[in-house]
DNA sequence: AATCAGAGTATGTCCTAACAAACGGACATG
DNA sequence: CATGTCCGTTTGTTAGGACATACTCTGATT
């Protein structure tokens, strides 16, 4: 039970401790070391040994708490989670998702334009009447096969986007390097069935069921930055996370 | 700017400080007394005013930070990015969220049975060959009007569970009753089109869109209590979520 | 006048220290 | 034998201090 995990603090390192033992223990579980169910050793000596204090090593084990991994029982200790936890579900694009996963999309831009935003997007942006915005739809397809339909709106004083450059890149890695930090999303998600638009271009039939999803990012500085509204098709997309109880 | 936040502090009460803080913070910004965009004074102030440490302090503002209320900027300061910030995915069940949001759910038994686990839900449950589940489907109204179709498997070693119980309380309820605490759960949300079967109960015509749940949850013991594969009509229910990047 | 350096400010990280509360098992008691 | 009480263990909460780092603004320099 007392599980020797001898990971390696590098305190020159510019990585926060805290941090560094969060992606230690992380990887201990991922790589088996830790087995699911498995007890920790307590805090106070964890923290001995890797010579840190115990406000640092519970801080480590706090956001692992937080994220699903790990479970603390006063009076008893502290167990990794057993059952595959999955991934949860984080401030991320489709792109993202489907790079991650080794694939490899395709964006075929349908629709694109520099235009006065209307009623909706200046509520869903907090713009004021007159600002312009991005405004796009995209068809994402993997192997060949379509798989979303999305159509964004986005401020423009941001950073300059073009018809070229959403195509080889997702909109969130476009807009991280023109300095924006994603800090908060507010999505909702659905279901629809494919009308007559949507289904061609989805090579579904009309009818068939879709998974809808609405999205308004926020950046750090409190400026909603982009809102969309994406159709998937319901055969081959799904959403997945993990909820931990606070 | 320095605005005065006159929260009240009871350090006899058995909830923890920073708690009280997070819940004043949050109700001001609920009731309009912190404005969204405004900076709060600094976190060594704040504390003082409060006859806080920082720490504590910090611990409370670092729950609003993780739940979207608040953004902090090093060097700057921290300020209200609420806008109209929803409640996040919780761990709650369907019936929790309808009674919080005033209506008054009806539920009928559809099925019920206390039978040997089918290899599928051994797997979901973590059970060995021959344990015993209750199994049941339910049908949720609100206002008269279906919404949720729902069916469970529940392991049979926590709580006893009959068909009247289901009647008047919420699944989740009923398990947290019986000494059940949740931690953590796993879903996956998806669409598909309501068939001969579901779109009569659903009172919706087949072909019409459904939103589809499975989910999966784990107590704090690591036992993975009850699995569920529910679908809710497209055109009333969808998931509303708040995702903060870490 | 434009640009760069530095002071001031606020959050970020890390430490030591202490007490409280809950859990589980051992032990004593009826 | 059953039940309740005590105690050690472990996490939960709180305090107070120190230094690091990033941002803003101002003043000095070119």
């Amino acid at each position: 039970m007392a599980n020797q995990l001898h990971l390696s603090i590098d305190r020159s390192s510019p990585v926060p401790l805290y941090h560094q033992v969060v992606q230690g223990i992380e990887a201990a579980i991922h790589t088996g070391l830790l087995e699911p169910g498995s007890r920790l050793e307590n805090e106070i000596d964890l923290a001995a040994q890797l010579n840190l204090s115990r406000p640092t090593m519970r801080k480590a084990m706090d956001e692992l708490v937080r994220s699903g991994l790990l479970v603390r029982k006063r009076g008893v200790g502290t167990q990794v989670v057993s059952s595959q936890v999955r991934r949860p579900l984080e401030l991320s694009s489709l792109y993202d998702d489907l790079t991650n996963n080794g694939s490899k999309p395709t964006t075929e831009v349908l629709t694109f334009a520099h235009v006065e935003a209307d009623a909706a997007t200046r509520e869903a942006l907090h713009l004021a009447a007159g600002a312009k915005v991005y405004h796009f739809t995209r068809l994402r397809k993997v192997g060949g096969k379509p798989l979303a339909l999305m159509e964004n709106w986005v401020r423009d004083d941001i950073t300059h986007i073009d018809e070229d450059l959403l195509k080889t890149q997702g909109l969130y890695s476009i807009l991280r390097s023109g300095g924006v930090n994603f800090r908060l999303a507010t999505q909702r998600i659905g279901a629809m069935v494919a009308n007559d638009y949507q289904a061609p271009l989805l090579e579904t039939e009309p009818g068939s069921a879709l998974v809808t999803m609405e999205r308004t990012a926020v950046d750090d500085t409190g400026r909603n930055v982009e809102t969309g509204h994406h159709v998937y098709r319901g055969d081959s997309y799904s959403f997945e996370m993990t909820l931990v109880q606070r």
